[in-house]
DNA sequence: TTGACAAACAGGATTCAATACTATATAGTA
DNA sequence: TACTATATAGTATTGAATCCTGTTTGTCAA
């Protein structure tokens, strides 16, 4: 356990210093904004909104915009240290899992989860695709149900302060 | 020639048929902006939001109101009659085509494309992703540059009707 | 064919995400 | 420490989507 809450901080430590890093080399300032946004987004499994992101982080600073989570959130993205994921005409989703995956989403509370899937890199794709088209990624979808919305375990109930109280769908 | 038209307006009767019978199963009415709405969808490739259906139609009912195109795609997806797919944070974009299928969505001009491919039906996916969700849905996505936008042959040059006036990204 | 009624329509109001704009504050550095 | 480019907060604006309401219209039964 002590061995283990080391290596979760040393590649905590570690991903931090890419980022400034990242950011160093992008004329980005280190500002405690920046800084908390990005750490939000690495301590996620839940691919968040700007909204989801702006409500965690105004623990912390109470009167910090939701145009400064977007305008980071956007920036983070073109300097390649985000992605952007598909919601479903939500919201934008942000992925910091930069390695190469997959997405389930949970059509009732609209998790998007991660996993991976190696056989997936040898799928063909049409010849004419590959001519037509210039593909620069490729990806597996899926939807469904999730373990805890299946089970009638409901998606509040824990962790309140990730609800969403807005009048768009329910989200963890 | 004369052939293919002939099948092209049997498929199109046939489809017809299909939606009024739908409608009336679920107990909407054949309305013609209602009708036209659906053909509107029948005769598009490019997976349309409500707002691209709405200029549209315009020629047609210059007064019909974006929140009937809404309610009706709306309530086509609800009886089964289309579907909703991932717009990438921007609007909705729906499909008319219920035969499973993939798409491709190119980054340029924010077209989706419908593929098929058989031997992604065969892919595994890992026990335990089946056994901790309940998966309704498993697709492919692509994204890319479109052979259109590739050979730098602008979105705009053709059917002008299509064009997409607004702040948001481009799309045919 | 007509009349009654439930459903659909148009149009306006409201909510929310996202972006634009700007004055003030601050990180980086000389 | 002081200078300057960038970031932030706060407000305004745009657009999608939903809600609401009064009027119109399709449907079905008489
Ligand atoms: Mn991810
Ligand atoms: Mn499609
Ligand atoms: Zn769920
Ligand atoms: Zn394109």
């Amino acid at each position: 356990m002590q061995v283990k809450n080391y290596i979760e901080r040393k590649n905590l430590e570690k991903k931090l210093h890419l980022f400034k890093n990242t950011c160093h080399k992008n004329h980005l300032k280190i500002t405690p904004q920046r800084v908390t946004i990005y750490k939000k987004l690495i301590s996620s499994q839940e691919h968040p909104s700007a909204t989801d992101i702006h409500r965690k982080i105004k623990n912390i600073f109470p009167d910090i915009s939701l145009n400064t989570i977007n305008t980071n959130l956007l920036a983070f993205n073109k300097i390649g240290l985000i992605n952007v994921v598909e919601g479903s005409g939500d919201a934008k989703r942000f992925d910091v899992n930069l390695d190469p995956h997959h997405h389930f989403r949970c059509l009732d509370c609209n998790k998007i989860i991660d996993f991976y899937n190696k056989d997936f890199e040898n799928i063909k794709i049409a010849e004419e695709l590959i001519e037509e088209f210039t593909i620069t990624d490729k990806k597996l979808h899926l939807e469904g149900i999730c373990d805890r919305c299946k089970s009638g375990y409901a998606w509040f109930g824990e962790d309140v302060d990730n609800v969403n109280y807005g009048r768009s769908k329910k989200r963890r």
